[in-house]
DNA sequence: GTACTATATGAATATATTATCATATATGTT
DNA sequence: AACATATATGATAATATATTCATATAGTAC
């Protein structure tokens, strides 16, 4: 938890509670958004162990490419994924670790329990 | 990752991707969208170390009371928080070291990047 | 250039979510 | 019982979100 909690006052015995700031709240929500809806925890679930096209991706999960092309798009803004491009074809591949390992986490346990 | 991917047709060499189950894939999403609202990670955050009441909660995060009460409801029934009575108030905690876990973790990261 | 394929985008619709207000319920006190 | 206080709940309105369809764009081959 780092230091989070500090007095800010000058009563020596209170602790007044630290909030997050709203940049961090910010960036924290949006993380969570990103893992909170079932298409795109498929979507990145798939892209754990290797990279793959739109379409692909599309034919795996059953999804339309046009939703899939538009959650890859909010995955991308987010930096949680990112592309190479291979002729007209691009090929997606996650790029946040920090993001795929809480994942993983968070299916693990729902799997143990 | 633990054994989520295996072959489930017949061809040797070929591995499927093997998608999660869809119970899994539930609870997996809704833990996140607990953890994809400002408020409710405000929440969570200022019940770190202790417990608070829900009109102590509405005043420190600035809050109306419906809303506070509202979100610990939805947080009750993802059994993320529980609450003990002591006359008429009611003492809020977490409950869920796993969640917990993850929100430090990423505020964490959040904040040293 | 045209044709073909892969992907992206804009608009519309449907659904979900959130905060607020007003009110209900529950507990304690007198 | 009446009253005060803490919390919960239902209804509503505002906003956000996800999917779909139709179409646009970009790259490749000819």
């Amino acid at each position: 938890m780092d230091d989070e909690k500090l007095n800010d006052d000058n009563s020596p015995g209170e602790k007044k509670y630290e909030e997050l700031d709203e940049e961090t709240l910010f960036v924290v929500t949006q993380s969570f958004k990103a893992l909170s809806d079932p298409t795109r925890i498929r979507i990145l679930h798939l892209l754990f162990f290797k990279e793959y096209s739109v379409n692909e991706i599309a034919e795996v999960l059953h999804l339309k490419q046009s939703t899939v092309s538009h959650q890859l798009r909010f995955l991308k803004n987010l930096r949680l994924v990112k592309f190479r491009r291979e002729g007209t074809t691009l090929y997606y591949s996650h790029d946040d670790k920090h993001v795929m390992d809480i994942l993983n986490q968070t299916i693990n346990h729902a799997l143990h329990s």
